[in-house]
DNA sequence: TGTACATCAGTGAACGCGCGTTCACTGATGTAC
DNA sequence: TGTACATCAGTGAACGCGCGTTCACTGATGTAC
């Protein structure tokens, strides 16, 4: 019996292995080739099985992206509140995040546009526990807002901040793609910390 | 001879109106489902020709699909015109142009994301003929910002309309795309109204 | 300790499907005389 | 007008490749006695 509770353990963990270099193979692979260039028999290579182990660690290749996306979406989190205090006047907090989100799509384009780009096949419903985590680090934003707007509800900072978001998104989108004529890095940076700063004052004078 | 030419003349007709009818086949596809829809032998089988028939027509999909997406350029810079006059408040205009954005992107969803979700297979180059018109296109927006911020040179408006229209791109991008949470149409348009107005006012402010 | 047996992770060849593109062939149309 | 011939648009079966997923099998590991 107790043989048989080790046994067990040993058998969780080499699971627990398995899965582990599995994800990093994919997360790694994302990071070089982007989500497009993902194909399961590389990850296995990668990962040092057979392609069929992959099957055993993950559902399917959706269920692993999903699970790299939900590293990424952590790291994201941690990168854009980083050096953004609470002590901080909130019209700088909402440049910061803002130059903070840019500097993370330069740093891991692939892994960003991994978050933006990905569909579940067959129409297959996204996972609650993923669309969960993706609600939750937008909340991270919605606290700066209010300081600027106090007298806002959290629905309507929340509705505020995902338009400003949704637009801070389209600026470094855009320019990213180089499907329309893109700027410099430092340049789009000019860019995005004026359109905060001149939209933060727009709301500051409607408040 | 003259006989020679006349037949010169119908068969000229007859490639034309292949092409007319793989084009029209193709455009209504995209409409209806959406780039990733689109496979060859659906749209041989609506034009009513062979599958080989549509690469005399067209050199191949990317040709046929940079074509329609050409088009529905033509398309989208009538319509986010329509209603914004030389005459009008620069301010307005803006606004205008943004709304009438949104109105396309609603209208025509799947031939919007078309101009947004294409890709040139085995990283060929897009054609400068296409590039070309997608610049002029975009030039559209320029002159409404430069009467807002007159002492602007052309590049610098062209820098802000590019930053603005991002911004507008991203905001309707991300509602429509229901990755996140997303809001109906007549408050988007309120949010979006609203964003341009407190855009503007703070580049009036800063002029 | 030894033996027969059970379990189950691991394997990779094969399945199944999708789909853009080609090419040898056909037949309608026009031409030459 | 008639006949032999040339042209070329049109055809669709077949090619070729990619690739996610499965499944019958193997072999290592553990269990029972």
């Amino acid at each position: 019996m107790f043989n048989y509770l080790v046994n067990v353990m040993k058998q969780d963990e080499k699971r627990g292995l398995l899965k582990q270099k599995v994800f990093d193979a994919a997360f790694q692979r994302i990071q070089e080739d982007g989500l497009n260039g993902l194909r399961a028999r590389d990850i296995a290579k990668d990962a040092g099985c057979s392609l069929g182990s992959l099957y055993n660690a993950y559902q399917d290749l959706d269920d692993l992206i999903l699970n790299v996306n939900s590293r990424v979406l952590e790291m994201l989190q941690e990168h854009i509140s980083s050096n953004v205090g609470k002590e901080q006047n909130a019209e700088e907090a909402l440049v910061n995040l803002a130059v903070n989100y840019m500097n993370f799509a330069y740093l891991h384009y692939n892994l960003w546009t991994s978050l933006f780009g990905h569909t579940m096949q067959d129409n297959a419903p996204i996972p609650d526990w993923y669309t969960e985590q993706t609600n939750a680090t937008f909340l991270t934003l919605v606290a700066p807002l209010l300081k600027l707007r106090p007298e806002l509800d959290e629905a309507q900072a929340f509705i505020l901040v995902r338009t400003l978001f949704s637009a801070v998104h389209g600026i470094i989108t855009i320019n990213l793609q180089e499907r329309f004529i893109s700027i410099p890095k430092d340049m789009l940076e000019i860019q995005l910390v004026d359109f905060v700063h001149t939209y933060a004052e727009g709301l500051k004078n409607k408040a």
